[in-house]
RNA sequence: GCGCCUGUAGCUCAGGGGAUAGAGCAUCGGCCUUCUAAGCCGGUGGUCGCAGGUUCGAAUCCUGCCAGGCGCGCCA
C-alpha cells in the first residue's frame, strides 16, 4: 500500500520534471510516512517541502502541482495538503478493508516473500564459549540472532544459521586444566584452585563424570603436580592498580605453567579430558538452547576448522600477498593497512594460532561457501574487535561490505539478581525456568539491541496484566475463544458472507485495527532491513492494544447478522496477524490461557 | 587518552529531520447479571543531559562539554 502511493507520487513528480517545472535529480528524495494523527489521513509525503528549495517554489504551491498531477487511483478516498506543506493521503474505506480478505487468503505467508531472491545470508549468533554455562548475556544474542533470521527469512533471504564452536585454544586448556584439578581434588589430593581457572560447580560435576567412567587414571600426587612451581601470586585488596596488575599477569604465567605440567602428566590424557569437558559444556548448552527454541544449520568447530586445513590455507594466502611479518618472534598481520586501528597477531611467540587466525579463515571460508552477505551478532565487549576481521576479509577477498556485525548491549538482572562472585552468576537456563520461555524471549527483543537493557526479572515472571508478554498473547488466546464460544452456541462463521460484509467495518476501532494490520508487511520489512527485531515487538503490543479495544467496545457472536460475518473476519484476520508476528519473535501463540 | 553505545514522564523504554513528543509500569478516578477484567475508558506527570551550530522545520543531524556502560591482550 505505501509502496502503492510511492509509485503514484514519483509519477506525479516524472509528470513535473517532463514539464520543466522541477529539477531532474528531485525526486529521489521524495518520502511517504504513515501519519501520526489520522486526522492527517493514513498517509503522508513531505515531497513539496524537500522540492521547495531546489525547485525555487512556495511548498504550499508545489504540493498543489503534485496533487494536480497524481494519477487516479481507486486507493484514494481523498488529497489534502496541509500544515507547511504536506500531501496527506486519505485511503477509501474498501482499500484497508480489502487487507482483510489478504490477510484470511495468505494466512501463514501474509506479507511474507519466502523466496530467498534477496541472496543466502550466513548468521552467525550466540557462539558462546563452551567453557561454561550461557549466562543471560548470550541469551539476548540468542533471541535477537534466531529473530532476526525469521524475519530475514520471511523478506526474501535465504538464511544459514551457524554457532561456532570454540573448542580452541587457551580458554578450552584452561577448562581442561580446570577439570582436571578438580578430578585430583576428588581422588583425594589436596591443591589451591587457581584463580585464574574456571571455579564454577559445573567444572566440579565434568570432574565427577570423568572420575566415574574414567577412575582414578589421571590421579597425579599433589607435590608431583606442584614440584618446582612457584606460589601463586596474590594482590591485596588494598593492593594499587599496578600491583593487582601485575599478579593478575602473574597468575597467567602460574595457569600455563600448569598447563604445561597437566600436559607432560598426563600426555594424551590431557586431550582426553579436554574433549569430554568441552562435551560436557556444549551439552548444556545445546539444551539450553533447545529449551529457549533457538536453532542452528550448523555447529561449527573450531578445532576441526583448523584440522581441516583452512587456517593454513587462509595463512599461506596471507604471506603470499605480503600483508604478514614477523616480529619478537610473533608472526603479524598487517591490519592497520585496512583500517584497523594496529596490526594484529596471527601467531604467538610460542608459534600457537590466536583466536583472530582461525576466527579470520573461518570468516573466508563461509564466504567460499557461496554467502555474499555475512552477519555475525555480537555483545558489546567485542567492539574492537571488528575492524580486524573486516580488514583480513578484504586481504583476501578484496571485499569490506561482506560482514555486518550486530553488537548487543550488555544485559543487566534488576533487583540485585546478578550473581556477584565469578562462577555463581545467574544462567540463561535459570533465566527460562524462572520466567519461561515466552517471557524472556520477548522481554529481550523488546529492547532496541543498541541499549543495555536491564532485565525486569519480577516482571518478566508474574503472571499478572503487568506483564506485556501476555498482553500480546492474550489478544490471540481471547479470539481463539471466540470462535470456540461460536461454536459452542450453535453460530457458525460464514467467511464469504464476511467477505461481502467488509463495508461495514466502518466504526472508528475497526478503522483502527485495519490501519494496524495493513502495516505489518511495512514493519516486517522495516525490522528485516535495520535488523530490528524490536519493531515486530512494539508493533504487536500495538495491534493488541486496538483488538483489545476493539473487543471492548463491539460484540461479536450476538452482533446483527449483516456485520457479524464481517466482524469475525476482522478478528480472524487479526489472529492469523498476532500468530505470525509472535512466531517472528520465537514467541507462543496460545489458544487458551 | 582514543574508539563504540547510551542519556526522553517517578521507573523501564519507543520515536533517530516533519505537524500539539508516545507506550507500559507507578499514581488518581471510572467500567464485569452478557463472547476470558491477563481486558477497557479517563486524569496527573516531560526545559527530550547541557551549550552552541546547520535547516523552512531538530528529541532526531554537526561540534564542544557533562554523566554512565563497554572496549583499547602474543585472552577468547
Amino acid at each position: 500500500m505505501k509502496n502503492d502511493l510511492r509509485a503514484l507520487v514519483a509519477e506525479a513528480v516524472g509528470v513535473l520534471v517532463r514539464a520543466g517545472e522541477l529539477p531532474q535529480a528531485a525526486a529521489i528524495e521524495a518520502q511517504i510516512e504513515r501519519t501520526r494523527d489520522p486526522s492527517h489521513g493514513d498517509f503522508s509525503s513531505n515531497v513539496a517541502m524537500v522540492l521547495a528549495k531546489p525547485a525555487r517554489r512556495r511548498p504550499r504551491e508545489l504540493a498543489e502541482r503534485v496533487v494536480g498531477a497524481l494519477p487516479a487511483s481507486e486507493l484514494l478516498e481523498k488529497v489534502e495538503i496541509a500544515g507547511p506543506g504536506f500531501i496527506n493521503f486519505f485511503l477509501r474505506p474498501h482499500a484497508l478493508q480489502a487487507v482483510v480478505t489478504r490477510i484470511l487468503a495468505a494466512g501463514e505467508s501474509y506479507a511474507c516473500d519466502r523466496s530467498g531472491q534477496r541472496g543466502r545470508i550466513l548468521v552467525e549468533y550466540v557462539s558462546a564459549n563452551p567453557t561454561g554455562p550461557m549466562h543471560v548475556g548470550h541469551g539476548r544474542g540468542a533471541a535477537y540472532g534466531d529473530s532476526v533470521c525469521n524475519i530475514l527469512a520471511a523478506t526474501g533471504w535465504e538464511v544459514h544459521r551457524e554457532y561456532y564452536i570454540n573448542d580452541a585454544g587457551r580458554q578450552a586448556d584452561i577448562l581442561a586444566l580446570s577439570v582436571w584439578l578438580r578430578y585430583l581434588e576428588q581422588c583425594g589430593e589436596r591443591l589451591r584452585h587457581p584463580r585464574r581457572a574456571y571455579p564454577g560447580d559445573y567444572i566440579r560435576v565434568s570432574a565427577a563424570r570423568i572420575r566415574e567412567s574414567d577412575g582414578p587414571r589421571y590421579c597425579r600426587a599433589a607435590a608431583q603436580v606442584l614440584q618446582d612451581l612457584p606460589e601463586e601470586p596474590v594482590a591485596a585488596d588494598d593492593a594499587s592498580d599496578t600491583e593487582k596488575a601485575d599478579a593478575k599477569a602473574g597468575q597467567e604465567c602460574y595457569l600455563d605453567a600448569l598447563l604445561q605440567r597437566a600436559r607432560a602428566l598426563l600426555g594424551e590424557g590431557f586431550a582426553v579430558i579436554r574433549q569430554r569437558a568441552l562435551a560436557d559444556q556444549l551439552a548444556e548448552i545445546r539444551s539450553t538452547l533447545e529449551e529457549f527454541g533457538v536453532h542452528f544449520d550448523q555447529w561449527r568447530s573450531e578445532r576441526e576448522l583448523v584440522e581441516e586445513g583452512y587456517v593454513q590455507t587462509a595463512m599461506e594466502k596471507l604471506e603470499a600477498a605480503g600483508h604478514v611479518y614477523e616480529l619478537d618472534g610473533a608472526k603479524w598481520l598487517r591490519t592497520s593497512a585496512f583500517g584497523d586501528e594496529k596490526d594484529r597477531v596471527l601467531y604467538k611467540a610460542d608459534g600457537s594460532a590466536t583466536y583472530f587466525a582461525n576466527d579470520l579463515a573461518y570468516h573466508v571460508h563461509k564466504l567460499e561457501r557461496g554467502f555474499r552477505h555475512l552477519m555475525d551478532v555480537w555483545g558489546a565487549d567485542h567492539h574492537g574487535y571488528i575492524a580486524r576481521v573486516r580488514a583480513a576479509i578484504e586481504m583476501l577477498t578484496g571485499r569490506n561490505d561482506a560482514l555486518q556485525v550486530q553488537l548487543m548491549q550488555f544485559v543487566t538482572l534488576s533487583s540485585g539478581r546478578m550473581g556477584k562472585r565469578s562462577g555463581n552468576f545467574v544462567t540463561l537456563k535459570e533465566l527460562i525456568a524462572d520466567a519461561g520461555k515466552d517471557a524472556t524471549r520477548f522481554f529481550y527483543l523488546a529492547r532496541s539491541h543498541d541499549q543495555h537493557l536491564e532485565f525486569d526479572v519480577d516482571l518478566a515472571r508474574s503472571q499478572t496484566n503487568e506483564n506485556p508478554v501476555y498482553y500480546v498473547q492474550y489478544a490471540h488466546a481471547r479470539i481463539c475463544s471466540l470462535f470456540r464460544q461460536l461454536r459452542e452456541k450453535g453460530f457458525t462463521w460464514d467467511e464469504a458472507a464476511g467477505a461481502a460484509q467488509l463495508h461495514a467495518l466502518r466504526a472508528s476501532h475497526e478503522q483502527a485495527l485495519l490501519t494496524t494490520m495493513s502495516r505489518y508487511g511495512e514493519v516486517l520489512e522495516s525490522a528485516s532491513q535495520q535488523r530490528e527485531p524490536h519493531q515486530l515487538a512494539h508493533y504487536l503490543l500495538q495491534l493488541a492494544t486496538d483488538y483489545h479495544a476493539y473487543y471492548n467496545a463491539h460484540r461479536f457472536i450476538t452482533a446483527p447478522v449483516d456485520v457479524r460475518d464481517a466482524r469475525l473476519s476482522l478478528c480472524a484476520a487479526t489472529r492469523q496477524v498476532l500468530q505470525s508476528g509472535l512466531a517472528m519473535l520465537g514467541v507462543a501463540a496460545p489458544e487458551t490461557m
